[in-house]
DNA sequence: GATTTGAAACCGTCCAGACGGTATGTTGAA
DNA sequence: TTCAACATACCGTCTGGACGGTTTCAAATC
């Protein structure tokens, strides 16, 4: 009997992969990330994987981008929940940092984590977080009170995800951080 | 043919191979650490490795003890060269932080960050996490404020070492920061 | 409308190299 | 002689990815 093979949508089943493949980062870190495994996930052969990522980098490249992707995303509606005019863009940073809901900044920490010999992903990540700064000194803040407020947002985030930091006083931390970016606020006032 | 085998200290070897991969840890990544490279780059056997550390883990286990004691030390010194009550740790763990000389907070980071499913090695830093995390809730300061320095420091620190933020506006951030933890700077401190 | 053709979307196998670890020697010191 | 401190040789496994099929679909040709 024949295999009925379906013909599947190439779009779909690049996305299923990417699915899997982030799943599989998520439980076990990209450490442990094999082709067989994503495949495995995927109900899909190797073979197939590799056809549609060249590469184990290519995936890995292609994880990366979806995830800023959404990252961005996040940002943006965040700005949109809260658009108040100096510091709007520093406080949807953050929350979207802090965010746990949905496929969050953890993976796009692991990856960045143990993606740093491969300079494709590195280049991907480090073009985005230029923008990312950019806009940040550029939120009507001042610039090195907005860029303290983001390097705290990634900081609490990586204790985080490395369970290296309950969430105990977290929130005050967060509500500090927020008030920070609230507005008028010169840099050197506490 | 005879290998005029120089009697030479355990304890010492012990450090020269802790030496060699941290270098190797520093240059590529753990990820592409492995016992031939370190063996190699001690020059030594791996069978002379696999004698001080039984495996890798234990081998990467030594190296975050080493880091982590030496940041400890570097901690207390930058303590005592700027001990103004309050705030005092939270200065010097920013400045340990920041620092680059020496073997820096950037290992340490690359081995947490590479290290996450290694539970002997996120056991140990764990540990040292929630000492830091104590010391900096109990320096004097607002708790929330505190926390935020600290956090802000590691993000720097992670961006850094990522190359994923120049030091443009750096200088400014650390000086906000300082600001924040109460600092009057003696003239030889940043 | 039927047939050919060609390419895209997969599958399954196999291989070479890398790596962790073991087993066994060898040498110097106590 | 005994033991620690190495060296050397080797094994088993894992993994990326190359490769040669095979199936499906759609457009081109007749």
């Amino acid at each position: 009997m024949v295999t009925h093979r379906l013909a599947r949508d190439p779009e779909k089943t690049r996305e299923m992969i990417l699915d899997a493949a982030e799943k599989v980062a998520e439980e076990k870190g990209l450490g442990t990330l094999t082709l067989d495994l994503v495949a495995q996930s995927a109900s899909i052969s190797k073979g197939g994987v590799l056809h549609h990522f060249p590469n184990k980098n290519a995936l890995i490249s292609g994880l990366m981008e979806r995830l800023t992707g959404r990252f961005q995303q996040k940002i943006e509606s965040f700005i949109q929940q809260d658009p108040t005019a100096p510091g709007a863009y520093t406080r949807a940073y953050l929350r979207a940092m802090l965010d746990n809901d949905g496929p969050s900044a953890d993976l796009i920490y692991a990856l960045l984590s143990e993606a740093r010999n491969i300079p494709e992903v590195m280049n991907l990540l480090r073009a985005d977080c230029i923008l990312w700064q950019r806009r940040t000194e550029e939120d009507g803040l001042d610039p090195a009170v907005a860029s303290a407020i983001r390097f705290a947002g990634e900081g609490m985030s990586a204790a985080m995800m490395f369970g290296l930091a309950g969430p105990s006083c977290h929130e005050d931390v967060i509500q500090f951080l927020l008030q920070l970016a609230g507005g008028n606020k010169p840099s050197n006032l506490v």
